[in-house]
DNA sequence: ATCAATATATGACAAATGTCACTATATTGA
DNA sequence: TCAATATAGTGACATTTGTCATATATTGAT
C-alpha cells in the first residue's frame, strides 16, 4: 500500500513516516510540506492514501483535496489535524474526504490508513457521532445550506435507511404519506441524492 | 470499549474475560450464558461490542442476535465458536453480525474486536473467501434456497447498491431495462425483501 | 435430435416514488 | 406585533419500480 504524507511541519512527516513504515503493508512513497505540493505529488506518484494534514499556508488541505478529487474522484485522502474542529470535519465531509484523524491518536493511525485501504470510510468516533448534529444544526458557511438537515429529517433518513417505505414511515411518525413523500423530496435534493435507495447508500457510508 | 461476553461455558467467558482485559482499550461490561441472557444484558448495558457463542441452549446466538438487532440495527456482535461451519456462517453473515471468528485463535481476538469497534467487518480469512460461493452457490440445506445467486444477480446487486436506476444498469450491462426489472424481482424474492432499496441496504449489511 | 434449463426480452399493469405548487397553523425572534 | 420559519398537509402528475405471463434463442445433457 503506497501513501503520501504531506504536512507543513517537517517533524510531522518524519514521524508519520516512522510510524507508517513500522508496518510492512505499508510504503511511504513520498512527503510534500503545502497543498501545492500535495497536488503535484498526488498526480505524479498516484499513492493509494493520500494522508495531509488540513491546516497549511498556501493551500490548505481541504482546497488541495478538492483540486485532487476533481481531477481524482476516487483518491482516498485522509485528514490529519491536531484538533477536532467541526468547520472542518463538515468541509472534510462533503468534498468527499475518507476521513479524519487526529494526530495526537498515533497509535490508530495505521489501523485508519488500513482501513482506509479496504474502502472503509473512517471518522475517528469522537467525531463520528457529532455528523448528524453537524449536518442538522449549524454549519452556517458558504455552500453549507445544503447540508442542513432538520431533526425531523435525520429520523426520516434513518427510517428509510431501515428499508421502509413512504407508508410506513407515515405511519410511524404519525404524518401522512405525502408529507413523508416531501420530506424526502427535501432531503434528497439537500443531499444531491436521486432517490431513497442513494439515500439508505448515503446512510452506511457516511452517518 | 464496553465489551459484553456470552457464553454457556463459564470456562469460556472467564478466559475471554482475561484476555480481552488484558488490553487497555477493552473492558468487559459483563458476562453472560445464555441467549436470552444476551438480549437482557445488551440492552441494559449497551456494550459497543457484543462477543457472542453461536451455540448455546434456549436460544442460538443466531436468535439472540436477530432479537438485538432488530431492537437496536447498529449493534456490533461477533460471533464465537470452536469450529467453522458454512450454516452457521451464511446465517450469522446474513442477520448482519458483524463478523465471525474462532475460538481457537486466540490471538487474533482482541484485534478482531477492535477492528469491529472501528467499524470493520470481519470474518476470519478462512471463511471470508467462502461467503460469495456461499452466496451464489451451494447452500443446499433447508431453506437455503433463496441463498443461490447467480453470477448475474451479483452484479446486478451490486449496482442497485451503487445507487443506479434500473435503465442505468441496463446500460452498464448490455441488458434490456426490463430484462433488469425482472432480475431484481428475482433477487427480491430470493432474499426475501421489498424494494431495491431494501436490498442495497442487505448489501451493506451483508456483502 | 430432443428435452430441459438458462438467459434475455416484451408488454401490461398496479403500486410506489419523487416533484411541484399551494395551503394552513404554530412558534418564534426581532 | 409582524414577519419569518418550521411543520404538516393536499392534490396532481410523471416516472420508476416491481410483478407477472409469456416468448425466443442458446446450450448442455441424455
Amino acid at each position: 500500500m503506497k501513501v503520501l504524507i504531506v504536512d507543513d511541519d517537517k517533524l510531522v512527516t518524519a514521524s508519520l513516516k516512522t510510524i507508517l513504515e513500522s508496518d510492512e503493508d505499508i510504503e511511504v512513497v513520498g512527503t510534500g510540506n503545502s497543498g501545492k505540493e500535495a497536488v503535484d505529488l498526488y498526480m505524479k506518484l498516484r499513492p493509494d492514501i493520500l494522508l495531509m494534514d488540513i491546516r497549511m499556508d498556501e493551500m490548505t488541505g481541504i482546497e488541495a483535496a478538492e483540486t485532487i478529487l476533481k481531477r481524482e474522484g476516487k483518491a482516498k485522502i485522509l485528514f490529519l489535524t491536531t484538533f477536532s474542529d467541526d468547520e472542518y470535519i463538515v468541509e472534510a465531509f462533503r468534498i468527499g474526504a475518507k476521513g479524519y484523524i487526529l494526530k495526537q491518536n498515533y497509535e490508530s493511525i495505521v489501523p485508519t490508513v488500513k482501513a482506509v485501504h479496504m474502502g472503509q470510510r473512517v471518522f475517528g468516533d469522537e467525531i463520528i457521532t457529532k455528523i448528524p448534529a453537524l449536518l442538522s444544526n449549524s454549519a452556517n458557511k458558504q455552500g453549507m445550506e445544503e447540508y442542513c438537515l432538520t431533526e425531523k429529517e435525520i429520523e426520516i433518513i434513518k427510517h428509510v435507511a431501515n428499508g421502509l417505505s413512504n407508508k410506513e414511515i407515515a405511519k410511524a411518525l404519525y404524518l401522512s404519506e405525502g408529507t413523508v413523500r416531501n420530506y424526502i423530496s427535501v432531503i434528497l435534493e439537500k443531499l444531491g441524492l436521486r432517490d431513497r435507495t442513494q439515500l439508505a447508500i448515503f446512510y452506511y457510508k457516511n452517518m
